[in-house]
DNA sequence: TGTAATGTTTACCAACCGGTCAAATTATCA
DNA sequence: TGATAATTTGACCGGTTGGTAAACATTACA
């Protein structure tokens, strides 16, 4: 066979595994920098430590190995969300789903870039995957959000931006990392940042602002 | 003379004036659509209505046209924080703060997709304005708000994780609309998502979560 | 071990991209 | 009006980019 790529086999290579996994490793370094049009296939293949060609040979296209890695990622991306217990105590729930939010912005920034340069720029290779499984996901979790504010577990609020509300204030800090230092100074260069943050988010989202006694 | 720019001519001529401005507006567009690296000359002349030797020649790289919308931007981008007034009531500053900012995100998406871009990719061409301006305005409004803090007008909180959550949270709306429109639908696919979103920042920050009688 | 399948490399291509140049056209104003 | 400055255009250039072709090297396995 001439070109029996990974696709088309039956069974995957060592080889195959091996190299995917490194492509894959670079493609999320270079694509979370510097968006899909901004990447280019040399930059990958070097940070990969492999020729053009012969990563042409395991992925075709870059829109491959760009999709490859959406798919790669995407679901560990909602495994917190995914977490959020109907079960458990509300206000808890909310406080840990914040928690490992920010966890993954610190240890994952790259994947958070990943997937915020493709959504800035207009979703163009995965609107499909927020039309449904995402929306699918929210959809179910903020019902169960709605049933808590419902039954006086939390305050009454929209579900739904208080999603938002979350990722932004979380992501921010991975996606928005150069502000964020660029302002704090080099004083706070350490992970500092992240404590501060998990403790002003709790106390955010669950006092508010309001002076209460 | 052979390349009177705009810069070395004395006065500027109604025509610099105005191509100048379409070039602007056009720049904004494509910059803001698909970042720098992503965004090419011939797009930009394309959508100001001109070829691209004639764009060059008020604007003699694609850098300079960068940076003077970045210049332009700026300024009206920090506004609603320098409103900010030391004298007001507290809680109804931050309250109208969030409400510029939010109004910000909906007027002039595209100024705020231009930084979310620049910054997302490491702040390439916007470091020294955020280590500068940016952090000396942050930095001055930071003080008033600790001042607040001090005095019991509102809750102790980091000022600077603050300011952060208030900007994540609004520009989320500009930024990554693609998404919030896909989660919410395409039944909310009005303006009415704002007025949904003002409601429950004002209710966030204000009130937080827990439930108060 | 031999051979077929798999993996890698070199050389290359066409399209694109940022930018130049010189000639042509248009506006300005004495 | 005419000359000078300002503006616009088409043709072009060298470098980059996504991707291909085919020869060459290696691996797996009967």
């Amino acid at each position: 066979m001439v070109l029996p790529r990974a696709a088309k086999t039956q069974r995957r290579t060592r080889i195959q595994e091996e190299k995917e996994e490194q492509i894959l490793e670079a493609a999320l370094e270079v694509f979370s920098a510097n968006g899909f049009r901004g990447s280019t296939i040399d930059q990958i293949a070097e940070v990969a430590g492999m020729s053009k060609p012969n990563l042409l040979y395991y992925f075709r296209t870059k829109e491959a190995m760009h999709r490859a890695l959406i798919d790669r990622v995407l679901d560990t991306w909602l495994d917190p969300l995914r977490e959020l217990d109907a079960e458990g105590n509300p206000v808890a729930e909310i406080r840990s789903y914040i928690r490992r939010k920010l966890e993954m912005a610190r240890e994952f920034p790259r994947e958070s870039r990943l997937f915020a340069n493709e959504i800035l720029q207009g979703a163009p290779h995965i609107e499909d995957e927020l039309k449904g499984p995402l929306k699918q996901l929210v959809d179910e979790k903020a019902e169960v959000i709605r049933a808590w504010a419902k039954a006086g577990k939390i305050a009454k609020c929209d579900p739904y931006h208080l999603i938002f509300a979350i990722w932004s204030t979380t992501q921010h800090y991975a996606d928005f990392d150069v502000q964020v230092r660029a302002v704090l100074g080099q004083e706070n260069a350490g992970d500092g940042r992240f404590e501060d943050a998990a403790r002003f988010l709790e106390r955010l989202f669950v006092d508010g602002l309001q002076v209460r006694e």
